[in-house]
Order: structure tokens, then sequence, then C-alpha cells
DNA sequence: ATAAACCTTGAACCAATGTTAAAGGTCAAG
DNA sequence: CTTGACCTTTAACATTGGTTCAAGGTTTAT
């Protein structure tokens, strides 16, 4: 398979594809007499393990620690099973920060309502403690 | 007052200063025969405003847009109010992504606790509904 | 007078995740 | 044989929010 019809099976574009193998995501392909990458089915397979880890919040280079075992046996599905573990803890505690910035947010709001209800120009102090 | 007491009063780098400056969101400042930048107090709480601005999840651009507003007199804090309440409405949104991302986690990890107690391999067929 | 501590500018660099362009090789069809 | 659709490489650009560096001018203290 070549790179354009590996693009087109994965929705992922031939230029991101070459990224992903320069930086180690994906093996360096075997190459044609002409110099043209050679894929095998395999790789739409990896590209989309690729996909559905960035879709769970994993960076490229967490990508890149983790796919061997992902990919190569279950030898290690605890490995994983961590990573994903991290990860959700990192989520809830990205919940936390953000709902603290929604009732913030809230605050502001309030403030700004009664400063317009009274006429008030805003003052930097009431406004630090938001 | 010279930047570097306006970055002690502040505790924001004078690099970060000027930096603002180059973008905008500071006037040009007026300088003193030497060249030096020479800053009134009002540059102060204009620098408190643009890091409380921040910290409720504005971006600089933003900032650059909302702050005359914020600043000049309360002409308009019904343009406040409403950038405020936009930036909640995006806060619950993430929120509400977030929320789903870590259901999906939990998917997976459940998903490879069983490809483990079963001795199988993981799927991506099945991995993709996750 | 000289060293330390400030100030100036412009440009380059950082992270992350790619995209786009330039310049060229290859291949299948008409 | 030429046109169009592929493929190759390297390098530069984009975004966001700054930091760091180089090379120099100024001020303050000793």
């Amino acid at each position: 398979m070549k790179i354009g019809e590996l693009a087109k099976q994965t929705g992922i574009a031939t230029s991101r594809i070459r990224f992903y193998e320069r930086h180690g995501l994906l093996p360096k392909a075997t190459r044609r007499d002409n110099g043209y990458r050679d894929y095998g089915h395999d790789m739409v397979e990896r590209l989309r393990i690729i996909g559905l880890s960035q879709s769970l919040g994993f960076s490229l280079s967490e990508i890149r620690e983790i796919l061997p075992s992902a990919i190569e046996e279950q030898l290690s599905c605890d490995r994983i099973i961590d990573e994903l573990g991290k990860k959700r803890e990192n989520v809830q505690l990205h919940i936390t920060k953000l709902k603290k910035l929604s009732h913030r947010i809230d605050a502001a709001i309030e403030y700004f309502r009664d400063v317009k209800s009274a006429g008030n120009k805003a003052k930097t102090d009431v406004l630090m403690k938001l």
C-alpha cells in the first residue's frame, strides 16, 4: 500500500503520516525500488490506535512511549491500564479546575452587574479577589 | 516609574511587559529623555486586570479587544458581562467534553482489564468504539 | 573612574502538532 | 510524448505566550 492509499483508509493526511514516522510513532517504512513507502495493513491499525490514543488525551510523546505495550502483545495490559488511570486522574483534576473557574466567572459577572446597577467604576482591588 | 519598578509591583517580568506593549495590550509607553519607558500607577492596575482576565480564561487577543471596555469607564459593563457569559458557556462546554472523555477512559480501562483476564490480544475494531 | 545594575532594540528560541511550499523523481493513460 | 496524479526531500510557516541573547546606552554607587 502506498502512502496515499493509507491516508485514504485512515483519513490521516500523508504529511501527517510522514510526520509520525519522523517522530518515531511509526516504524521507518520499508521502501519500494522507486523509493516510495510501502505499508501493510497493520499500519492502518497502528494509525487508528494513535488516533484513539490522541482522542483519549494522550500527547504524541506519551503515545510513542506506550504504543509498544499497546501493539506488541498483551505483555503489559497493566502498563496501559496504569497510564489510562493516570490520564483519568488528570482529566478529573482538570474538571475540578474548570469548575472553580466557572464559579470565579460567575462571581465576576455578579460583580459587574453590581457595578452597573450602582453606576460605579470597577475597582481593581475588588477585582483581584475574584 | 521605570519598567523594573512596574515589574516588581506587579510580579510581571519586564520582558513580558514589553511583550504586552508590542502586542497592543498596553499603550505605547511614554519615554523619558534617555529613552526609558515611564509608567504611571494606572499601568499597575491595567496589568492586574490583564492578569485577572488571563486567569479567567481569556486569551491575550480577547483581552486586547475587551480591555478598553474594562478600563475606560463603565460605558459598557454590558460588554464585559456579555463576554464573561460567553466564556462561562465555553468553560461549561469544556467540562462536558472532559466528562465524556473521562467516561471513555473508564471504558478503555474496563476493556483492557477484560483483555488481560481473558489473555486475549486487544482488537482495534473494539477499541474504535471507545 | 569603574563596576554593578538598569535600560534599549531586534532577533532567535521554546513547546506541540502539524501544514505548506519548493524542487524534483515516477508512473499510467491518452 | 506529454499531462496529471502520485511520490520524494528539506525547510519554512502557523499558533500562543512569552523568554533569552547579543550588543549596546545610562545611571548609580563606590
